[in-house]
DNA sequence: ATCAGTACATTGTTATACATAGTACTACTA
DNA sequence: TAGTAGTACTATGTATAACAATGTACTGAT
């Protein structure tokens, strides 16, 4: 019964914390569940997505014998982060006013 | 491509300006339309919604031969305001979080 | 007579977050 | 050395719900 994390937020938060630095899948997973609970079956989908809109670059190191996917910010994504950005801040402002009452 | 209005947020949204006193459907979907745009096709389903939940009452009032349905927000409603008004603290910074970084 | 606005309702679709499950490897431990 | 927990990614299925599109029906203005 929480918020539910609407598609243009959630890649704003995975485009915020890769825009300080490369993070592989699993380790981005852990990451955002610090603040919201997100399960990996949503966030891999995720990051296939930002990847097919070229706002994500990906490369792959083994590491003990498993696989991990690096994913990596592009300059698009960089834009793409700062348009969302200042959505949500729009988007905050304006439910704020309603659930407040809306005068 | 505008940020998707989550379920709790909009009948956050709609708890809050019912707080402030009744609105008939139309007027309420005008109300909120001019913060966030929002179609009748997806309010009045929340509404009837909100009143399933007891978190609305509603009276008929006929006027220049069309009826209005009025909705009134409940002691349930103002209760389930103050939650969701809750959540969407703890929402907007845990957001605020990742989408800046997340450090 | 026509058109815009008011007021509510219904149906269908699409997108997607999430659950569930599976694969496969490593490392700890009892 | 068998068993368990953790790591890392993938695939499939489903339920929900916001929204589009459309319809009905009345009023009032041009």
């Amino acid at each position: 019964m929480a918020i539910q994390m609407p598609t243009e937020l959630l890649d704003g938060c995975v485009l915020g914390i890769l825009s300080n630095g490369d993070y592989y899948g699993y380790a981005l997973t852990q990451k955002v569940q610090e603040d919201i609970p997100i399960s990996e079956s949503t966030m891999y989908p995720v990051l296939r997505r930002l990847k097919k809109n070229n706002f994500l670059s990906t490369y792959d190191e083994p590491f003990q014998g498993r696989n991990r996917r690096y994913y990596r910010i592009t300059r698009e994504g960089r834009a793409r982060l700062n348009e969302v950005t200042t959505e949500w801040i729009e988007f905050k402002s304006q439910i704020d006013k309603l659930i407040a009452g809306g005068d």
